[in-house]
RNA sequence: GUGGGUGUAGCUCAGGAGGUAGAGCACUUGGUUGUGGCCCAAGUGGUCGCGUGUUCAAGUCACGUCACCCACCCCA
């Protein structure tokens, strides 16, 4: 019989890999409550049209990208490719903005995305995402970015490049893509790789941040959006970058940087490792104000990040390297049961331990207390039982003494 | 979707120009050591990813196939 073996780009995560991604968990809970966050859990699964209408239809994680497939009765459904959209469909559907002015949600979990997998990226990844609803202040915007920096900081994490950039509104984008249109129509076609020859008439602003030698070359000299905000615009962003100075927060403008997801506007923001292969995005976000009226709500502004725990996970030491308190090694087969019952009192104290299942020698379950790395070797033979004593052996200095077994907590060195 | 690389013991890998599978680590047992760590000895463990072909003979050559990895692309 052959193995069933995994689906690709989907992978089980076991310890020790697993400890870390409850540490991100656990860290982001303390982090972002600080900030007045609340979790949310939102479906895996929805209608094909949310992604469709909120990530953009010509976007390649729609075009190209996603999990999609109808369901018993033809309806399309797919594998959430990021969170955002979600949250902002339950935001809606709960009709969270009428409880509160500004609503302040986090959540993680799986997305789903159909790509090729690499270093540092899955069919099935997992994100923590935040999300903040109903304020159009720089304010904000500079509150969720030093939260995430905050964040990743917490997470031990340094050399670390945050990236910024305003890509404009409604008012302002439109006529910057036109000027940036035609600054592409003066630069000789065949220096555009084919992919930027399409964008340049269908999402011109995607050039910018295209690899190909020549796309860069072109988009060196092109205009900058940062030029060409309208007022407003300016302002915000200029507001902006003041409170992340006044909160040492160290950024670096980058106006190559192009989101690409069609729903964001103004500050867009990225967090850059250079330690972690191509897929060097370790978070990344910025402001929809458009995106809840898009998908049928009321005018709503927003602005949020989602950051990639597998790539995370890359950067991270953990866990720290850490044995047991003890391990009761048990030498005769008589005495296993009450090596259980020896084991079940420690560990009501609070004491993390191991018994053996089996009886063995002294000399393979002292290699055992070795390789466990435990703190304290219990022995319990048939003379000790029959004495209701054990041996107690500190593994680091090899003292060892013999103890009754009614004051077995004691002996390891704790009082209570 | 497009490149490139790799698939041999549980793990990391050797196997020059085809001749019936190797090392280190790990594991088991024993010796030595004050009952563990160091050292010594023995032992368990492999349909050489899978298939077809060439050949007297294929881990080794050819073709195909699958899986994994890295990169493009895309993004977290």
């Amino acid at each position: 019989m052959h193995q069933i073996s995994k689906i690709k780009g989907f992978t089980d995560l076991i310890w020790p890999e697993v400890s870390k991604y409850t540490y991100m968990e656990d860290t982001a809970r303390a982090v972002f409550s600080a900030y007045g966050y609340r979790e949310i859990r939102v479906p895996v699964l929805e209608k094909t049209e949310l992604f469709a209408r909120s990530i953009g239809e010509e976007t390649d994680i729609v075009q190209k990208e996603m999990f999609t497939f109808p369901d018993r009765k033809g309806r399309l459904l797919t594998l959430r490719p990021e969170a955002t959209a979600g949250v902002a469909r339950a935001y809606l559907d709960n009709t969270m903005y009428s409880r509160e002015q500004t609503t302040k949600v986090f959540t993680f979990g799986p997305m789903f995305r159909y790509e090729r997998p690499q270093k540092g990226r899955q069919r099935q990844f997992h994100q923590v995402n935040a999300e903040l609803f109903g304020t159009h202040s720089p304010q904000a915007d500079a509150e969720l970015i030093a939260m995430l920096w905050r964040y990743l900081h917490q997470l031990g994490l340094t050399n670390l490049e945050l990236h910024l950039n305003s890509l404009g509104c409604p008012q302002c984008r439109p006529e910057f893509s036109r000027r940036l249109q035609e600054f592409l129509a003066t630069q000789p076609t065949q220096d555009l790789c084919p992919d930027c020859q399409r964008r340049q008439h269908t999402n011109p602003l995607r050039i910018l941040d295209c690899k190909v030698p020549g796309c860069q070359k072109s988009a060196e000299q092109a205009p900058k959006i940062g030029d060409h905000l309208c007022a407003q615009c300016q302002v915000h962003f200029d507001s902006v970058q003041k409170v992340l100075q006044a909160c040492s927060i160290p950024y670096v403008l980058n106006s190559r940087l192009v989101r690409g997801l069609d729903y964001y506007q103004r500050t867009t923001f990225e967090v850059i490792s250079r330690d972690i292969g191509a897929q060097s995005a370790v978070a990344g976000g910025g402001r929809y104000d458009g995106l809840v009226q898009q998908l049928g709500g009321p005018a709503c502004p927003g602005i949020g990040f989602a950051c990639g725990m597998e790539r995370l996970a890359l950067l991270m030491d953990y866990p720290p390297e850490s044995g047991p308190d003890f391990y009761l090694a048990v030498l005769d087969p008589t005495a296993l049961d009450q090596g259980q019952i020896l084991a079940l009192g420690l560990r009501e104290q609070r004491f993390q331990g191991e018994v053996s299942f089996e009886a063995k020698g002294p000399k393979s379950q002292l290699r055992l207390a070795n390789k466990l790395k435990a703190r304290f070797c219990l022995l319990l033979g048939a003379e000790e039982l029959k004495n209701k004593t054990i041996v107690v052996k500190d593994m680091q200095s090899g003292d060892q003494r013999t103890w009754p077994q009614s004051d077995l907590p004691a002996a390891l060195g704790f009082n209570s």
